[in-house]
DNA sequence: ACACTCACATACCTTCGGTATGTATGTTTC
DNA sequence: GAAACATACATACCGAAGGTATGTGAGTGT
């Protein structure tokens, strides 16, 4: 049976004789979502229990409870981060060619994709997310990939890259697509060459849209 | 507390003084599934519980697990259902334009869209599906509209509606993409607007697709 | 150094999915 | 047509899991 210290200690975290509060719950905090991630990734949000949770984590479900409100925020709290790490990715991707506006979509959408071919960041995102969390939580969620889509998606139409429309519904398009891509490449027999068709005919997608009236 | 019958007879089923086995069980099946859905649909997969539905079906869990094997079973059968009525939605509209293979495509993928703007459907079909069966027992469940739409699809190719292309990514973008467009299209300040200017860019993402080489 | 708050641990409650068993009602067989 | 059997349930119960109430010891402000 690990003490409540163990897992702070644990992971390399300097043993200080004295920590403060503001340490010991950060630590707690961390532990916890990292324990978290690992089970509702490979399990799935119902198939994960609190109790498991706080197993992995070192710590009792008073912990838990202490710092979130329940099953659904720390789920939330998990989701949100994945989100932030995929924004990361996204917005690098765009920056790095950021001079072409629709090049810059294209780069972002294949890092989204090519990001969510993670089976974990899958199970995360793409099948719990809307069932746990629903379609409004998951957009009123700090900063998400849709978000980045769309503001990607008005620039290039703002610098005439693309004709002018409403940028909302290819945002949609555009989002929705690559999720399921996301999950049809990784379930195809040939995980490789389906994500080559996948982008090459998405570079043909954005090429058309490109050419169109 | 109702009787056993009761619900059968209750439907405007003809009360037999002596209803055979198979009658009573297709009767039973009937409002089960009839309960399941209406509860699945309003208050989410998650937050339905098994009682709940046996209640409003009028029966007792002795019934129900005779009938289906737990509540993903009893889910997965109301699934199919719908998956069922939108299939045969998309195919009417699909064959009323076949005569144009890629406007036929549109037509189903309208008649899809039009039909996942109910909140009971989409809660259902994209919300709790995908995190309570698993895309694989999606796929694998009978009909269903992802499949419908590739067959249109390489349809159009086949015909040379459409450049010649892979049918399976542009399968995954536009079926993707119609479903995270209809959630967005329901929350939307004015659903009505943002179903229009949906259906407007979808025209244009056909034509463009239509003309790309 | 004292009161006070914070960060947990412990114990318990409730709900709910699932199962084991009992029973009445068809259904088949001789 | 009556025994033998299968079907279609109802009833009672179990265990897991989410959530809560309460206790406690270690930091923290005054």
């Amino acid at each position: 049976m690990a003490t409540a210290h163990t897992a702070a200690e644990g992971v390399g975290r300097q043993p200080r004789v004295r920590p403060t509060q503001r340490e010991r719950s950060d630590a707690t905090v961390e532990d916890l979502l990292t324990a978290a991630r690992a089970l509702f990734a490979s399990a799935g949000y119902a198939a994960t229990s609190l109790d498991a949770v706080c197993e992995r984590a070192g710590v009792t479900k008073g912990a838990l409870y202490h710092h979130f409100a329940g099953k659904k925020q720390l789920f939330s709290a998990v989701y949100t981060r994945e989100q932030e790490r995929l924004a990361a990715r996204i917005t690098g991707a765009y920056r790095a060619a950021a001079a072409d506006p629709w090049q810059a979509v294209f780069e972002g959408c294949r890092a989204y994709l090519e990001a969510s071919l993670d089976p974990e960041v899958q199970r995360i995102t793409l099948f719990d997310a809307p069932g746990a969390l629903g379609w409004e939580a998951m957009r009123d969620l700090g900063v998400n990939c849709r978000e980045l889509t769309q503001k990607g998606i008005a620039r290039a139409i703002r610098k005439g890259a693309i004709p002018d429309r409403p940028a909302d519904p290819l945002t949609s398009m555009l989002y929705g697509g690559l999720s399921e891509s996301a999950m049809a490449v990784v379930r195809a027999p040939d995980p490789q060459a389906a994500l080559d068709e996948v982008l090459t005919d998405l570079r043909r997608l954005f090429d058309a849209l490109a050419a169109g009236s």
